[in-house]
DNA sequence: AATTTGTCCAACCGCCCCATT
DNA sequence: CAATGGGGCGGTTGGACAAAT
């Protein structure tokens, strides 16, 4: 017997949300705030199923979301990030400021496949390991996923180093200009899960930095800083970071600069 | 003008993780 | 320790629209 579902089906709604539905989301959220997915429809009056208004609300009504056509700057921080983070489209959109993971994934598949294939670039098509992968895996455990099927999967140990992750409230992106801010470190508990920069009236950033090496096995055996560092869930540092429009920019820059790190590592252990 | 084919993207579905009981 | 439920994620679908025939 399988589990049972989010919420009854029978009698809810379904397919595209009318003008009504998101208002009277929105307001119950404006009012009472996010989360209780599985009350709030019955609350906002709503014949929707939670998850469908948890998705409408994340993806749509939100406030801050970046509609309409990507910059070039962020289609190659797409096509940067995916090569490092495969599909994992929420860590990715946690990196593109004001855009959704759906968004992100929609123009992966629509777009950005397409555009890397005409210029004779093949898109790597990633196997995410989940954790329960990972840690299958590990200690030379034979997998049980069918692909994987007797294989034992070898994790090789290499360096990398952790990137800065940024994470970006909504609400600074709302005129796409950003006040600058001085760069300071400081730290935080661990339950506080970023650190809030008041920069303004009504926006506010959400921060958080990783400055640690880390090892890729480490990373891969899934003791999950990987996540951690990527998704934000605690932290042992935090900075604030200079923000400005030209964010996209900053965050490539960033990239770079793991890059370059990488390779000089990947020089010193050779030599 | 009518029909077919292609494209795009909002929304759904199923699975997983993790906290709680 | 196992069962349960909430929340989140990635893959996929289906309908609206545009372009081609």
């Amino acid at each position: 017997m399988g589990r049972a579902p989010c919420c009854v089906k029978e009698g809810l709604r379904k397919g595209p949300w009318s003008t009504k539905e998101d208002l009277l989301l929105t307001n119950y959220i404006n009012q009472y705030g996010e989360g209780q997915w599985r009350s709030l429809p019955k609350n906002a009056g709503l014949l929707r199923c939670g998850k469908s208004c948890r998705l409408r609300w994340v993806n749509y009504l939100k406030p801050g979301i970046k509609r309409g056509n990507f910059s070039e700057d962020e289609e190659d921080l797409i096509v940067r990030l995916h090569s490092l983070l495969g599909n994992r489209w929420s860590l990715i959109a946690g990196r593109l400021p004001g855009r959704t993971d759906n968004e992100i994934k929609n123009y992966w598949n629509t777009h950005l496949i397409k555009k890397l294939k005409s210029t004779g670039i093949e898109p790597k098509p990633h196997k995410n390991f989940t954790k329960k992968e990972k840690s299958r895996n590990k200690e030379g455990k034979t997998s049980n996923n069918e692909k994987f099927k007797g294989q034992i999967v070898q994790v090789e140990k290499i360096k990398v180093f952790a990137p800065k992750p940024i994470r970006i409230s909504c609400g600074i992106l709302r005129n796409n200009s950003f006040e600058n801010v001085t760069l300071s470190t400081t730290t935080c508990s661990s339950n506080s899960n970023f650190e809030k920069v008041d920069v303004g009236k009504d926006k506010e950033k959400e921060v958080k930095l990783f400055p640690r090496e880390l090892d890729f096995g480490e990373l891969l055996e899934g003791d999950g800083f990987y996540d951690e560092f990527l998704m934000g869930e605690s932290c042992k540092f935090s900075n604030k970071v200079e923000m400005n429009d030209n964010m996209v920019e900053k965050v490539y820059e960033e990239y770079l600069l793991l890059l370059t790190e990488i390779q000089e590592d990947q020089k010193e252990q050779n030599s």
